[in-house]
DNA sequence: CTCTTTATCTTTACATCGTAAAGATCCAAT
DNA sequence: ATTGGATCTTTACGATGTAAAGATAAAGAG
């Protein structure tokens, strides 16, 4: 690999000068897959974006650079630069997508609960799901400390995955939340349950559970542990005699 | 910072030739601390671990770069590789050295706690103050994907830390906990003891607590936030009327 | 329709970083 | 005393983030 910098488009150099094909159509960039790639991509963010999470899910934290986003996008490696600002904004951003991802798999999986049990337990299970399904965005989203949460996109969809986790604990108190005080049992139920499961969630993808699994009843599964884990008290022995 | 790569040391050229002063001394670097740097720094290992802690402290995760440190220690860039391998050996070694802190840091408040209930407290107090009181150990230790947990010493420390937890959990519970095999119920009561404090530790070492401990009442501190917490039952209102 | 302005993308450049390889220096054993 | 090996430095290379300047196309003004 000599040179890098490799240009997965086609050359530059030679390009239709005057828009031959496509008699004049509104939109930017229609349906044009596979043609040689204009000097405008004409929706590089988007683009860049997903080429992002593809970067992500098959290089790891480690291999999501700038560079390699272009590169992926098939543009120049300043390229994102116009969009982001720098590599924070990129992160920043696509930790956005990964929130409103996250958010929409937990709202699907409490609607589809139908027993209170159910209910209990399906949030947290899709927080667990989704983050061993996409281990490099939740590290995006909980790992990294370089993300802006002065972005108005990444503090709106944080704020509402935080918003969803205290009303599903406040109805799982059957009390009302208030969204400007709340009284220290409310505050210290909400903490509980987001530490848990978070804390479970980190545990568990960087593999320090397996010290625990691996001494648990042959094939206990993590999901198994993690409800045995909400369904017994925190601390001591139960009261009884 | 025209040319970078200031060496802080003395010059290197003009060195004494033949150990001109202190009349040999068995202690290959005795108490030398301002004299110029032989070629041999003698102690380089510990001093680069000493060196890296700093720049941590100082200048956080993203500057604790292998240049940076060796900077700080006053060798050249490339001294570190020769006893560490590369980055990931250094920051492997420097967490192994958080969690000797760690557990100290863990058996000596337990150590201090006389009522039952000050001993139940006692760990996850000192768990949260040790990371807040070093967030950078505490992120190389448990933010950082890249450790090798293959060298012993890193193998040890956290062993001993998991070790440590198990045990105090299983003392909790007032039961014995055996090293090879674990019931459902205790491996749950350690998962969630280590879940709920690693979890709490994170999200208010990013600030992600500031949210609830805002909307609490005035002047509740972490601390207390995470006692009510512990002290609370997991999931539900209580069973009375 | 033509010209100008502006947003978008590329090229070029630079400092820093991790890492490898080769050279310099010193300790220690033979 | 000499040699071998460990320790440290120098030099070098590719990769990265970021800034600055140039090229191109779209949009708007006349």
């Amino acid at each position: 690999m000599g040179k890098s910098e490799i240009r997965t488009a086609t050359a530059r150099g030679a390009r239709t000068p005057k828009k031959a094909s496509a008699p004049a159509r509104p939109v930017p960039r229609p349906a044009r897959v596979k043609a040689e790639a204009p000097y405008h991509h004409g929706a590089l963010r988007e683009a860049l974006l997903q080429a992002a999470e593809r970067v992500l899910e098959r290089d790891g934290l480690a291999g999501l650079t700038l560079r390699a986003v272009a590169r992926e996008a098939g543009v120049s490696h300043a390229a994102p630069t116009h969009h982001f600002g720098d590599l924070t904004g990129l992160l920043s951003e696509l930790a956005a997508v990964g929130f409103r991802q996250f958010n929409a798999a937990m709202a699907s999986s409490s609607n589809a609960a139908t027993t209170p049990l159910e209910h209990a337990l399906a949030r947290p299970k899709a927080y667990v799901a989704y983050a061993q399904a996409h281990p490099g965005m939740y590290g995006i989203m909980f790992r990294t400390e370089r993300l802006d949460y002065s972005r108005p996109s990444l503090h709106e969809a944080a704020e509402a995955s935080f918003a969803g986790l205290a009303n599903a604990v406040g109805m799982m108190r059957q009390e009302q939340i208030r969204g400007d005080a709340l009284t220290l049992q409310q505050g210290a139920a909400i903490a509980r349950a987001w530490s848990m499961v978070h804390g479970f969630t980190m545990l568990l993808l960087d593999g320090r559970l397996e010290d625990i699994l691996g001494r648990l009843p042959e094939g206990t599964t993590p999901e198994r542990l993690l409800e045995a884990m909400l369904m017994s008290p925190v601390t001591g022995k139960p009261p009884g005699p």
